[in-house]
DNA sequence: CAACTATTCTATAGATCACTAGATTAATAG
DNA sequence: CTATTAATCTAGTGATCTATAGAATAGTTG
């Protein structure tokens, strides 16, 4: 490193830019906004050895985006606090919005459903404010139970085919699981418009929806 | 990496992050929200070699962070736009936030004045507003004519101690130097404390005000 | 206290990145 | 056309980071 008198100070600002430099820590960080998680979970979750996950969360402890604290023999892990989510989907944003390849990459991802066709969390409260939509939860029962958007339904994906009798045919049905990237809900909006009814995604599932909810 | 379908999203997204994740990138990205600059000029300013410089002015170019033009034998590089000076202002506060050691060494170097004393660009607009302040602008005259605060008069830091008669006794002097980390201004404030006159820094300095006036 | 599980710590090989230096391209001036 | 200046491209070295595996630690259970 060359030496000016500020060199310090960008010392110390490139370490939360490494927190965010690797993949797999980004992945951790997504899945650790949709709520405090065992090392072990995340470990299964993001498709990790475990004691890789478990680096990997000490470096993001390191640069202040997580806690950590102990319950037993479990670890368990979380966002630090709510401005690293809202931080996160500053950055989310700031990022797809760069580079235009990933905006493709995301639309490749999930459909059209997923991206341009989705709906916002504005949108979602106009819509259920004058009983437009039926809003319905893919996630599993479990983290339904944890928080989920109001008046929703809980579909969880494995039993969705299955359901979708359950679902109407003449109102709108907006489906959201877990994050922005999450292949689930617009898998399942393909599988609903496929029937004839119409389906359409939630902009960035629930963590977004979540986040958004406090800024009004 | 391990895969899981949102891998390559992830891997799109941590391109951004890895261009944040070098402190000379995170100086250079400082020194080009003050304004578009050449090349050779952001390798003297920032203390690094040309080539060196022209390096990581490619990386953060194909991170889509800023954009280059050539002029004649020069290339000038600049942000790519709004956005970017507003994501490392949020990048900077979440960093600062973050780790308590940085705000510490923010401290450090600029001494209480340049930290917790300032002024911000709110007070600044009230204190103006009601003609209880003299703000002075640090920068070099090109600098200052290329853009500064309404109101603002031309100090160039070279010329302030033989010019430091030109300031009131009876008025709030507040004082600006570049960016947020410059340690022009902290040290002018204490200077012109020091003859019992009444000084304090405008935090963030020109490149945060300038960010800020937009937002309100 | 011993056996067991979950997690962290330590060490190492392989990949990636920053820095350096030499050669190359692009525009300008004589 | 040649010389000059600015910037980029290419290649090589040293440092840093990731992934992996073995050892150690903290807590639980019998």
């Amino acid at each position: 490193m060359t030496d000016f008198p500020e060199a310090p100070i960008y010392e110390h600002l490139a370490r939360v830019g490494k927190a965010l430099a690797a993949p797999v820590r980004l992945r951790l960080l997504d899945l650790l906004d949709q709520g405090e998680c065992t090392v072990e979970e995340l470990a299964r979750r993001g498709g990790l050895p475990l004691k890789n996950t478990s680096s990997h969360l000490q470096q993001l402890r390191a640069a202040g985006l997580v806690t950590s604290r102990r319950e037993g023999t479990r670890m368990h892990y979380a966002l630090r606090d709510d401005e690293v989510s809202r931080f996160l989907g500053h950055f989310q944003d700031f990022a797809e919005q760069r580079m235009g390849d990933l905006r493709e990459e995301v639309e490749r991802h999930l459909g059209q459903e997923g991206g341009s066709g989705a709906v916002t969390a504005e949108e979602l409260a106009e819509l259920v404010g004058r009983g437009a939509a039926v809003v319905v939860d893919l996630r599993s029962a479990r983290e339904f139970a944890e928080g989920h958007v109001p008046g929703a339904i809980s579909v969880p994906s494995r039993e969705l085919e299955e359901r979708i009798a359950e679902l109407p045919w003449d109102t709108t049905i907006v489906a959201y699981c877990q994050g922005p990237y999450c292949v689930v809900s617009p898998r399942a909006v393909r599988l609903v418009n496929a029937t004839g009814r119409r389906a359409r995604s939630l902009r960035g599932g629930y963590v977004r929806w979540k986040r958004e909810r406090g800024t009004g």
